[in-house]
DNA sequence: AAATTTTGCGTTTAACTTACATTAATTGTA
DNA sequence: TACAATTAATGTAAGTTAAACGCAAAATTT
């Protein structure tokens, strides 16, 4: 038998949003403390002894952003000795999505400061944290191509060009409009509605369309075959 | 600042064989100690301070099944509070593939035994192990539809029928074979040889093909899309 | 009112998928 | 030794899907 194991376990969160003006964003504090202290980080911390990883990565995130989220999804745990210059720690880390506007962001406890950052501006960040960033982006990359996305990310009702540019930002591609939409259809978990877009631009006003929840959702567990 | 955590880090290994015959097997120990003494587990067991996750999921492996894979890919962390009856244990699970034939299973340690069990004849298990490998088994089946797979399963050189029936295996239904070859071929990771099949029972002997292991692994790092 | 922007269809062509039947090369057996 | 059984190799026609476009409609901006 091995000697007393000397590790701690922790679980960080990587929580995207989406604007269709900014584009992808993450969620990141700014640390109070050693080390790293006043470098940016993803939100997280250590598991307290009773409680689930699920229940952590929710309870940190929310102390640390007082942001809310009710799906997290596992993402990867990084458990490499010398991770944390401190002690060797294994973090199980998550990921989720959601709408920014309308949240509001303060900080907490270990955090001194909480900000969205865009993606293509992001700091240099504390510990691994930026391979967990690439790790998270990876997957969302991946998953979009078996999966809808959107619900978390997009307003109730939305013109279907807000829904492209969803797909196109995370893609990092160009989408041919007319096919995506076809093909979205086809699926049938966006439901188009009899009302029009207020407009804030030049432009022929859409009409506004809204997510099937319960189709949304059973084809989010049974996987779509999606190329685009 | 929390108090003191006490949590165990450990590792298990969900290693999955194939032979055509047998179909899918998984290797199990044979507990030597309790809790659940004499239950069947996954190899595995706590993370030294200074070893990687990755090594020290070979360790175990190596330790209780003298069982060496190279390549185990992260699965999940399982750390639901009361999954170990002693302590906390966050499990950092991983997943591979083998050959079965030709590897010799030496229990030792804490294992009393290790064995191959067909995944359609599995034992009771210890802990969640169930719901590891039921978690396992998802993630090869879902794997199978944007990676190649067969590598590290089939012999160096194999009748085209080989490789059918381990996806009609592992996707759990039958493939048409003429549509399959074609797809397959087209890919360009399987190379036709031009030596014949020895036969080990009638039917006219198949040339034999084999793995083109740089588009192979290309192909599993860039995805295909591969619906059967 | 003319130019610009964005939406909403719709068509054509190429590529791929699906379904399916026949011939060829073996082994086992009468 | 022939014939039955088994497994392999191959091709094609019909249906479906994907990709590449063009053009008119409904707004705003100039």
């Amino acid at each position: 038998m091995a000697a007393i194991q000397n590790i701690k376990v922790s679980v960080d969160a990587v929580v995207f949003g989406y604007t269709s003006k900014e584009g992808l964003s993450v969620l990141l504090i700014k640390r109070k403390i050693e080390p790293f202290k006043d470098s940016w980080a993803l939100p997280g911390g250590l598991v307290l002894d009773d409680e689930s990883l699920e229940d952590a990565v929710q309870r940190e995130l929310e102390e640390e952003t007082s942001v809310n989220i009710n799906y997290l999804e596992q993402l990867y745990s990084f458990g490499k000795p010398g991770r944390d210059p401190r002690n060797r720690v294994v973090s199980v880390t998550y990921y989720g999505l959601v709408k920014p506007d309308g949240l509001t962001l303060e900080a907490q406890t270990d955090a001194a400061e909480a900000a969205w950052f865009n993606m293509r501006n992001c700091p240099k960040l504390a510990f691994d944290h930026q391979d967990i960033i690439v790790k998270a982006l990876q997957r969302l990359k991946g998953k979009i191509r078996y999966e809808p996305i959107g619900f978390e990310l997009l307003d109730e009702k939305f013109p279907f060009s807000e829904l492209e540019k969803l797909y196109a930002t995370v893609l990092e591609r160009p989408i041919d409009r007319r096919n995506f939409k076809k093909k979205i259809m086809k699926f049938g978990f966006i439901i188009e509605t009899n009302e029009k877009q207020q407009l804030e631009s030049a432009g022929r006003p859409g009409n506004l369309f809204c997510f099937d929840q319960a189709k949304y959702f059973e084809l989010k567990k049974q996987g779509i075959a999606f190329e685009i």
